[in-house]
RNA sequence: CGCGGGGUGGAGCAGUUGGCAGCUCGUCGGGCUCAUAACCCGAAGGUCGUAAGUUCGAGUCUUACCCCCGCAACCA
């Protein structure tokens, strides 16, 4: 049988300097749902890259005195390394220089020309004979460039313009039909209200002011200008218009594009556009995150508030870096990150809850059991029923977050769970347990000992979406190494966990940072 | 001017279809000892921005207003 695609992308970042938390977190949301996905059964393919042309790569490039390419071949080269430091799952990676896409851009362009869909026109703006840049009105600051202060002057230039007052019925009717497509539903108002009821406008696709792009090829004084070259990534990748198709016919239409909420618009509205144009499907979904804010707003060199992923992952590991950024985004919202939160939730959710449950957890069943998981022997009390059904709802509850992008929810039903198995223990007292002679007491330790591996399997095989090495970790200590009890398809039935050894002495998951100690490290390494 | 979002106990937030106001952290008091000075229980603390309306009943719907943030078109 066939299993079902999943075809999901992040934006293709633009290399103007290294990669802060803020675009980490897009890229690890991704392979959260990727690996989500994976667990549940399907083919995935998940697509990152760079968008790599442009006039501002080729000012810093010339600043640096490389040639653009040079200087791109480098941040791809970081990207590439930082996705590999984060164990990112992606299955390609797509950088707008390469011949595969310029080729099949030059080839759309041509084609939409043809089409009437492009023609030529002239692009008027501002500009600032210094910066080199057109502004548009509202872009000036007192009707001086943004840039530098200085006057500016209008000018015009020739540039190809994509007809989207074409188009204006068409994506309202795909969005009468599709009201879902854009999440949160916020952002889709927002985009409909502002762009889309008041009419289109078209759009510039060309510019003749820097030559580093994708050359238009007959009239090649003109670059293919932004997103008429950025966006086709998502389908050149695949191969479409290559003489090698089958990606593309596997996983076209995309199931899901992630973007941040600043870029929803293009995303929203150009991208559908030039699809209908192609005549191709359009994606099932976009969704747009927020964005990782500090104290002081937002992430800037010149405030000397900017935090890099790699500073969080060296100190405190993989896992608690992408925690904290899953946890702390809510739903389409902006997140905050302090150095306080960080070690707090570290400490929190990390050490106490999770770490020291699955801790006293082995503990128990190695001075009770030798370390043997006791056979599964029912529903000793009440709170064994409890406990059981309580997972129940919340594997279900997890499922319907995931599948509504609710990921800080959906790693709060986890702790739940955890929560929960450490409110068990103590209504159980399995101490107390330990010390009767009696046979019921007896047998209802057997019960709390097994109910509690399971819960720990539960949470474990969650959490792989998340904290893959985590997950491992917590397997391997549980003894439940092995395939049977890590799938997904586990989690329907109480599976027979009795007889697995746990280990004899568990390592701790996450050790208890220094709250004042590791904020200060943290401040420290945002000024650096 | 317009559009979108937010305004819920000290802090940060949940509250999908209207039905006794929840969560995490913090504070205070208690319990336990299996565990990473962890874990568990209890308490204090909210007129859910303001005003009015619909309703048997509204944080949840309608209207007006106030405050904060964002968007405002080719800036990734």
């Amino acid at each position: 049988m066939e299993k079902k695609t999943f075809y999901l992308t992040t934006p293709i970042y633009y290399p103007s300097g290294k990669f802060h938390i803020g675009t980490a977190y897009t890229t690890v949301l991704a392979d959260a749902i990727k690996r989500y996905k994976i667990l549940k059964g399907y083919d995935t393919y998940m697509l990152t890259g760079m968008d790599e042309h442009g006039q501002k790569i080729q000012d810093v490039a010339a600043k640096n005195g490389k040639t653009p390419q040079q200087h791109v071949d480098e941040i791809a080269e970081n990207a590439k390394k930082l996705w590999e430091k984060m164990d990112i799952q992606y299955d390609d990676f797509i950088r707008t220089t390469e011949e595969r896409h310029t080729k099949v851009v030059e080839d759309i362009f041509d084609r939409l020309m043809e089409q009437g869909d492009i023609y030529l026109g002239e692009y008027e703006g501002w500009y600032c004979v210094p910066c080199e840049t057109f502004f548009t009105d509202t872009q000036l600051l007192d009707g001086k460039c943004p840039d530098c202060g200085r006057e500016v002057k209008k000018m015009k230039e020739e540039s190809y313009f994509f007809n989207m007052k074409k188009y204006q019925k068409k994506i309202e009717e795909f969005y009468a039909q599709n009201p879902d497509f854009i999440a949160p539903e916020s952002r889709k108002n927002e985009l409909f209200n502002n762009f889309i009821k008041p009419g289109l406008e078209d759009l510039c696709v060309s510019r003749t002011s820097f030559d580093w792009g994708v050359k238009v090829r007959k009239n090649p004084k003109h670059v293919v200008y932004v997103w008429l070259d950025a966006l086709t990534n998502y389908i050149t990748a695949l191969g479409y218009g290559s003489a090698d198709e089958k990606n593309f016919n596997k996983y076209w239409p995309a199931d899901l594009h992630i973007v941040g909420k600043d870029i929803i618009r293009f995303h929203g509205i150009y991208w559908p556009i030039f699809l209908m144009a192609l005549g191709l499907p359009l994606p099932k979904k976009l969704y747009a995150h927020g964005w990782i804010m500090m104290k002081d707003g937002k992430m800037s060199k010149s405030k000397g508030n900017v935090v890099y992923p790699e500073l969080l992952i060296e100190k405190y590991g993989l896992d608690a870096c992408k925690y904290f950024l899953l946890k702390e985004l809510q739903y389409g919202q902006d997140g905050v990150f302090t150095p306080e939160g960080f070690v707090e939730r570290f400490n929190i959710d990390l050490c106490n809850d999770l770490g020291n449950l699955l801790n006293r957890t082995i503990g128990m069943m190695n001075k009770y059991f030798e370390g043997i998981i006791p056979n599964y022997v029912g529903q000793k009390n009440e709170v064994d029923r409890q406990l059981e059904e309580m997972i129940k709802k919340q594997i279900k509850a997890f499922e319907d977050n995931m599948e509504s992008i609710h990921i800080s929810n959906a790693l709060a039903e986890i702790w739940n769970i955890i929560s929960k198995s450490n409110k068990y223990i103590d209504e159980t007292a399995p101490w107390i347990l330990a010390k009767s002679e009696n046979e019921e007491d007896k047998e209802k330790l057997k019960s709390v000992m097994y109910h509690l591996a399971e819960s720990l399997r539960t949470v474990a095989v969650m959490l792989q979406a998340f904290m893959p090495e985590t997950a491992k970790k917590m397997f391997k200590q549980l003894g439940l190494d092995k395939e049977e009890f890590e799938t997904w398809e586990s989690l329907n039935e109480y599976k027979k966990l009795g007889g697995q050894k746990v280990i004899e002495k568990g390592e701790p998951l996450f050790m208890r940072l220094d709250l004042e100690e590791e904020v200060e490290f943290i401040k420290q390494g945002m000024k650096a």
